[in-house]
DNA sequence: ATGAAAGCGCTAACAC
DNA sequence: GTGTTAGCGCTTTCAT
């Protein structure tokens, strides 16, 4: 910015003004010094600018995998509302481990960020108390934070969409309906499952019910198990995207069994049957709470916020086979 | 950090020298300087850190798309390699569009990243001139740079790909394959159509050609245009995973048409008959790139690197059927 | 309409 | 083993 200013002749905070349309340049000198900034290809120092002004214009993102298609959406759409925010996105995938997203939130807080939307790996976050103390500005998206903390959050309708699916299985005749779903720990996990134990009332069965991070194995495993029960399981409800692609993959070449499986995917419609879902919106969650963020961040105090977004049942053909 | 120099009682240099590890520092002074730290809650300012260092540890990432399950992929990749770096990823989606990819550099420019990896949407990167001037190191990953500009680049043996897919199916008797592909401006696309073309020789058809965007319906037009001709096509070759989709969902209910699709999707193995696909590797993709771009930034200087990885076919089915 | 000076929080260079 | 000083490139405040 100096070299500009010697090279135009003007003062340093010239340059400053036009550098940033600042009014009270006249048009002749901002010229020239549009000239200078071309001839020399400057182009303004963010880190010195972030570190006088104090904010950064970047957000931080903290999903479980980007890998994933549904956090992909989630990404994609949160990136939008930042862009047109004019801000930048960090983003990093926690792969479910709570340190690792801790680790995540300091690097970004760390670099002052000016807010953050997490996808919580672990269930304490109190770790952010000092960051938020500090002016950062938080939104949960997908699970709810660790308890003791309060902030904005946006979740789907775990419970209920569950017991859509369920009820559809019921009503197409099923009594003995298994639950596929992913680790307990994990909160959608176990929403999905209150949702199914609580559709299913009486005809809950424990020994119906597997929850553990999908696997080949342990889903064929599972499966095998339920199969050789006495009463064995009429129907399926799988509790997200990648547990039904397990269990598809796991029933490949087997007589269809009916099942309901709690997220789309694509080509769930190409599949024979095609696979009944119940679908959530990732695209609409990532803009959500992004939004809830910047309002945030335009100084909107009061109460946290909790949004809960619908979901519904697209049947395909698979949660309408008969028992 | 002063506050903290002061609550410890030492000088603002030993709190720097405690805060970055740097030795030459009593034990119990250290631990002391700690206690103020975790009193304070003082985490370090990184964009001062930046500022005085000139080094960002920051990495920028510029892809097509975040929710493509390729980029997705690639992106993973990245990030990994850039963590096991200590080093940060900002990235964005240039929804193939050349302004907005050169959007995005200049914006992770202006925030001094070390380093960028490009997959870009334009053909003139000579606006990135200046930057490597001034010593940011760029690897593209995907898709060349344009003309004029040499840099490391990984690709993947596009036209090798397309080769094979079109020998799959001449061997298994197709004599009227069709190539839908994207848009021909996109170097992938027309890669994949110079590797098809080459392959069938003498046999190639024009008519059997359609490369755009791949849409729902333009898909089905182009299907009902080539299969109404004197001569239709008893073979199809897609040119990404997109164009595979689409043309598997136009086609859905008909009678299954032989089909090799370039790019593998999940639940491909699942369809019936299964997708015989060209397979190629996003993640390794992404990791060559990175590691590419890290040698640099480790000083490594010489002629760029050219880059090209293998694809394989996988049969599946789809890709056996007799004409 | 333009400029001078102070200082954001940190690290590098050099004392002590 | 510890402290002092200068300055990274910018914006803010206040003068002119």
């Amino acid at each position: 910015m100096k070299d500009v200013a010697t090279a135009a002749g003007v003062a340093l905070k010239t340059v400053s003004r036009v550098v940033n349309g600042e009014p009270g340049v006249h048009p002749a000198t901002a010229e020239r010094v549009r000239a200078a900034i071309d001839r020399l290809g400057y182009s303004r120092n963010e880190s010195a600018r972030v570190l006088r002004r104090g904010r950064t214009a970047t957000i931080g993102l903290v999903i479980e995998d980007v890998a994933d298609p549904f956090y992909a959406g989630l990404s994609r759409a949160v990136e939008e509302v930042v862009i047109a925010h004019d801000c930048l996105l960090l983003s990093g995938s926690s792969g479910e481990e709570p340190g690792r997203e801790r680790e995540l939130v300091e690097t970004f807080c760390a670099r002052r960020v000016d807010g953050l939307i997490i996808v919580p790996a672990g269930d304490d976050h109190t770790y952010l108390r000092p960051e938020l103390e500090a002016g950062t500005k938080v939104a949960f998206a997908d699970r709810p934070p660790g308890a003791g903390l309060a902030a904005d959050t946006v979740l789907a309708d775990n419970a209920g969409g569950a017991g859509q699916a369920v009820r559809h299985l019921l009503e197409h005749g099923h009594h003995r309906i298994a639950f596929l779903g992913d680790a307990p720990g994990i909160f959608t996990a176990a929403e999905r499952h209150r949702g199914y134990r609580d559709a299913l009332g009486g005809l809950y069965d424990a020994r119906l019910v597997a929850m553990r991070p999908p696997a080949p194995e342990t889903m064929r495993a599972d499966l095998e198990r339920m199969f050789a029960l006495d009463r064995p399981p009429t129907a399926l409800f799988t509790g997200n995207g990648r547990c039904t692609v397990a269990a598809l993959r796991a029933l490949a070449g087997q007589r269809p069994v009916a099942l309901v499986g709690f997220d789309d995917f694509e080509l769930a419609d190409l599949l024979r049957p095609g696979v009944t879902v119940v679908v959530q919106d990732p695209a609409w969650m990532g803009r959500v709470a992004a939004e809830l963020l910047f309002r945030r961040l335009r100084g909107d105090v009061g109460p946290p916020e909790h949004i809960q977004l619908p979901v519904r049942l697209v049947a395909r053909g698979s949660g309408e086979l008969p028992p």
